[in-house]
RNA sequence: GGCGGGGUUCCCGAGUGGCUAAAGGGGGCAGACUGUAAAUCUGCUAGCGUUGCUUUCGGUGGUUCGAACCCACCCCCCGCCA
């Protein structure tokens, strides 16, 4: 199942599998968009919901698009705004044509629909538009997991009727939270629609790791085998490889960006070092010896928590660039192991 | 030398007779984090044999059934005046 891809877009083309980081308000956290070249970001994401409340469209019109306005000029994948509709569940009401949204900002009151959606990312000039979906939480009774499906299938409908620049991709989103037929008839009605490429969301919810790969099992055979297949907020190190495993090409996630912030590390095989700890005030070795991240091969751990524990926003920076490239540099291997013919061999390391 | 203000748990600081091992910050420690309301959030932070006991609010002595809190003296700090 496990493939070896690649993706053209408007604004370049992208090696799969790919690891895609988080970068919801115009910018990836801590990072510039030199920086994210330097790592050897391919793609990052932006969000339509925050974008649309702040700066506005009006003012991303005038900036000429976010690609324009934010200094990157690789691709970029914007949310619909569909993950808010789960994180932002208190402040929301969902109706027939779409969500009734309280602004987490100000509380000022605004629409989120599948129209809406698909023409603020289509202003932020995306080169991949997501289809507007509800991420439903878990758990979420069949019944729910039912009525939310209908109601997404049509806003993925309505969506694809929306104009789109031209060249410009729009992928699909399976929901149906952990119901086998939901998810089977989720991805059947999104083939008839046809998208360019197609999304697997509402995981990575709080269900256990074990429900999240079975959902897969389920959901992946039933989309087509030349169109990517994107996990959206997955996930771990060992939940990208198993993602890989079962034909997932695509993989967005905050953890290596949050998790910096928060003062934490990933080597190895996915566990984390609380840099930030005070055990490590006299720990003058790199996060990881074996890492050649501009953090790892130029300041030690005493230094990232010393800049962490004193507040110095260098500290976070540094430890995100660790982490992205962590991340990113799994991704490589896992291409490379793909081509090579070992990725099996990685992917037992990870388990 | 005189007058006034003050000394509280690691730090700052509230408290002015029992509900006080003592508010609230800070710091420290631990944990969480998966299409980012997140440089955030949660818990713990005197000791122990932990349904309780012991030690603690500058020092000593006293009043009281009971004192961080009231009284006396002493030590130190900060203002103002001489």
């Amino acid at each position: 199942m496990a493939r070896r891809g690649v993706l053209e877009t408007p604004h370049g083309t992208i090696q799969t599998p790919v690891f895609m980081p988080v970068g919801t308000r115009g910018t990836v956290k801590a990072m510039t968009p030199r920086g994210m070249e330097e790592l050897g970001a391919q793609i990052i994401l932006g969000n339509t919901y925050h974008l649309f409340l702040k700066p506005g469209l009006a003012i991303m019109e005038k900036a000429g698009g976010l690609h324009q306005f934010s200094n990157w000029h690789k691709p970029i994948l914007t949310d619909c705004g569909g993950f808010q509709v789960f994180s932002l569940a208190k402040l929301r009401k969902i109706e027939k044509d779409g969500v009734w949204f309280s602004s987490h900002i100000d509380g000022s009151r605004f629409f989120l629909g599948p129209k809406e959606s698909i023409h603020i990312q289509k202003v932020l000039g995306s080169d991949i538009v997501m289809a507007f979906d509800e991420c439903t939480p878990y758990p979420c009774s069949y019944k729910d997991a039912a009525k939310s499906l209908e109601q997404t299938l049509e806003w993925e409908k309505v969506s694809r009727e929306q104009p789109m620049l031209p060249g410009h991709l729009m992928f699909g989103i399976v929901q149906g939270s952990m119901y086998r037929d939901l998810r089977e008839r989720s991805a059947q009605e999104l083939v008839k629609i046809g998208f360019e490429g197609y999304a697997i969301g509402g995981l990575s919810v709080g269900e256990p790791e074990d429900m999240m790969f079975e959902c897969l099992d389920w959901t992946v055979p039933h989309l087509p085998e030349d169109k990517p297949h994107y996990l959206m907020g997955v996930g771990t190190a060992k939940q990208l490889i198993e993602g890989v495993a079962r034909g997932i090409d695509m993989f967005d996630c905050v953890l290596p960006t949050r998790m910096a912030r928060h003062g934490s590390a990933y080597v190895g095989k996915g566990e984390t070092i609380p840099v930030k700890a005070g055990r490590y005030a006299e720990d003058f070795t790199p996060v990881d010896p074996q890492c050649d991240c501009y953090c790892c091969r130029n300041f030690t751990k005493a230094y990232i928590r010393h800049l962490m524990n004193v507040g110095e926003i260098t500290g976070l920076q540094l430890l995100t660039i660790h982490n992205l490239h962590y991340y990113l540099n799994l991704m490589q291997r896992v291409r490379d192991s793909l081509e090579n013919g070992t990725f099996e061999a990685l992917r037992a390391e990870f388990n």
